[in-house]
DNA sequence: TGTACATCAGTGAACGCGCGTTCACTGATGTAC
DNA sequence: TGTACATCAGTGAACGCGCGTTCACTGATGTAC
């Protein structure tokens, strides 16, 4: 859709590190329009880096998208980090912990409207993402939207707001319950919505998990 | 991915009906990659036609692809409409309109597990389905996929299961839960899930909805 | 401190591919007289 | 019942496009002596 838009200009024969500025300008890309629009040419043009520059760093197209794909999950985790962090202490262990989790999926759905493109890049590219441990960054490990959800889970438990027995497999019913609202919103047969409705059907949506899991 | 199929061979100039055979086509390209494997070209192959002749009936290739996603969801509809039949009727008549609801959910997951491709091409391709009237076939009108569901929670108003002022919306908050699950199963990082697993899930994600619209 | 050389990041040119779409055509059909 | 003609479904050939990927290369860097 959008023309190329970086001038290509480089004085070092060397660019520094091309790898990183191939993930981002595939960053670009998948904020634009998904993860199709996430090409290996486009992706060096961007660059200002011939077309074959791209493989001393990347196997094939694919092994790109995969480094956009775990990019665009750690961009996501931010924004539910951020939210998480919103949340103020209440006395109330219980109703704090359920206030978490219901910032986890606020922050999903919050990323799913501000970046759909990455959105979908991050959780409808093939990835396994199953596993609670998370993602590097920097060096560090770094939990992911999905062991951040875990983690507000546990804490529910630990804080009597969810019976032991209810625990395992709640991420998968929250997660659908969330994931299921905004790939309708975004891809799906319920684009007309403004961000009101959104909101408020958000709301309702987490009221049901809350009440459901 | 697949090779062309089907020799193409035509005895009559005429080819009788080629745009219900180019949409069957297109159903079979879905049917085993999804939306995007609707690919005009490979439709008239298959048909054993030339390229070209394919726009006699349709304007362009998104023309088709709409035809062929109308007709998906028309399948999607079906398998609902067969697990609602299997509901045997209960004399109370809120856990029968209950019991339908859920057979709405059991039958969009069902359709999800057994034809991936065309539930990817259903629903999530730019379609407006979110009204709840229906769609054509050989003449009549049949409520979709939406429209099933809007009945089967209407029904459950009526039988006193539903409290009238949580009516309004409730569509969206069951659809969400039931369609993330399918889609995390179908592309996201649920892809590993053994059919029992995710009929366990499935259930659990139904009695959440249940307990939380 | 200076030179020889291995390393490897980025170049230049080209490949084959399949796609959607347009053009001017030809062949079979159905209708009017 | 038979012929002239309009209609339009399918043909043949071609277009331009952008993609991913491969090849043999050249230029800058860093290390060993």
């Amino acid at each position: 859709v959008a023309a190329t838009v970086t001038p290509p200009k480089r004085a070092t024969y060397r660019h520094g590190d091309l790898r990183r500025a191939l993930i981002d300008a595939g960053l670009e890309l998948a904020r634009a329009d998904g993860p199709d629009a996430v090409v290996l040419r486009e992706a060096t043009r961007r660059t200002g880096v011939v077309p074959n520059a791209a493989y001393r760093h990347f196997a094939d197209r694919n092994s790109l998208l995969q480094a956009v794909c775990w990019e665009a999950q750690r961009l996501a985790a931010e924004t539910i980090e951020a939210k998480l962090a919103e949340v103020e202490p209440d006395e109330d262990a219980a109703a704090w912990a359920r206030a978490r989790v219901r910032a986890v999926g606020g922050g999903y759905l919050c990323f799913a409207r501000h970046e759909p493109g990455l959105f979908l890049t991050a959780f409808s590219v093939p990835t396994d993402m199953s596993g609670i441990t998370g993602i590097d960054e920097e060096g560090k490990r770094r939990p992911g939207p999905f062991g951040l959800l875990a983690q507000a889970l546990d804490d529910m438990v630990l804080a009597g707001a969810l019976p032991v027995e209810r625990r395992p497999g709640a991420e998968l019913l929250c997660w659908s319950a969330v994931h299921g609202l905004a790939t309708l919103v975004l891809e799906g047969p319920l684009r007309a919505m403004s961000d009101e409705e959104l909101a408020s059907v958000g709301e309702r949506v987490l009221d049901m998990v809350d009440r459901g899991v």
